[in-house]
DNA sequence: ACCTTTGTACAATATAAAGTTTACAAACTT
DNA sequence: AAGTTTGTAAACTTTATATTGTACAAAGGT
């Protein structure tokens, strides 16, 4: 009876499935997306949206909008196959990248979030002070604000250079992905 | 007519404090955890609960659930204060720390979630295969299983170094808070 | 030109998360 | 020791997010 080991077998495989989409959730994308891209994985090689729906148990528009969703983080590629016209989708298959790639697209969407703000609230501000009709400890009140925002734009460029730092492979060099021997 | 410009300076110091609330709804925490820490930050001095039930206008409860949660996180802590009865919150003024803190906390969290479930998979393939029950095909995909779980672990060990270089304040030696004149 | 397949918008529903109200226990006052 | 005040737990309500079914437009095949 070979029937019950393979179904151990592929009860683990699920279990690796659901751990990634467990990963990908403290990234706070949510489960599906985590799940979509664990079944790609295993599977070894592109899928279609049927049969990420057939395989999943889930509507084929869900699948499609979380297959765009990866497309946007950049964790997930459209592949062309001559002959099969449904669209295919392979995933990065290199946790670290992955990794990355969910880490800085949550900050890169943040830091553009950020930039139009800060320069309203800083012209909102400087105007505020120009006003004669200002006390002294408003005066204060307002310098103390124009402060804590340039140390905002100072933090938010400090995210920019981290960005920097894990994209370009830089933190490879300071936190190597194997250990050596001799640490 | 200082009232005007008082109100517009109120205003943007919500504004401020939304920021950071929107911010730190990058690392999944809720909006009312980041409303609360922009709220003491802004205050400039520790707050009781009541104090932040009246100023965020929701009720004390919501307000000893959040901070209780943002103890856990590290970015909050309970201050004494001699005479004082209530118990006094105070924040993490550092946005760097802030930063750290939530990620870190995030990540110790998903590592420990993830340490017993690598052990117990592990045992479970090695289990089956020892199985002799199993024919070549399936003992191939028990391999490249144990191949999978064991780059699992590597790669959360190198998420625990990670964590380990912001913890220690190493990150700030490659990516500095200010940038020098010589970049 | 017509029919089929494929992917995506949109509205409706189901599910999960956030927040509030009520109730109560512990600490402090008097 | 009785009466307040403060902080937390549990049940409930509201709000936000995830998922599905239907409808339709674009591309492919015949």
């Amino acid at each position: 009876m070979e029937g019950k080991t393979f179904d151990k077998l592929r009860k683990a495989e699920d279990q690796f499935v659901e751990k990634i989409a467990d990963n990908m959730q403290t990234f706070g994308v949510s489960s599906t997306v985590g799940r979509v891209l664990g079944t790609i994985y295993m599977n070894r090689e592109p899928m279609t949206l049927d049969e990420l729906s057939e395989n999943l148990g889930m509507s084929k528009t869900r699948m499609s909008q979380v297959v765009r969703e990866m497309l946007d983080l950049n964790i997930a590629e459209k592949v062309f196959e001559r002959g099969v016209r449904k669209d295919l989708y392979n995933v990065e298959r290199d946790y670290y990248q992955t990794f990355i790639s969910l880490f800085t697209s949550n900050w890169h969407k943040a830091i553009n979030k950020s930039k139009m703000f800060e320069q309203k609230l800083h012209r909102e501000l400087v105007d505020l002070q120009e006003d004669e009709m200002v006390n002294e400890e408003m005066e204060q009140k307002i310098n103390e604000l124009l402060i804590e925002t340039k140390e905002w734009v100072e933090y938010y460029h400090w995210i920019s250079r981290l960005i920097d730092f894990f994209e370009s492979g830089e933190i490879f060099e300071h936190v190597p992905k194997h250990t050596t021997k001799k640490d």
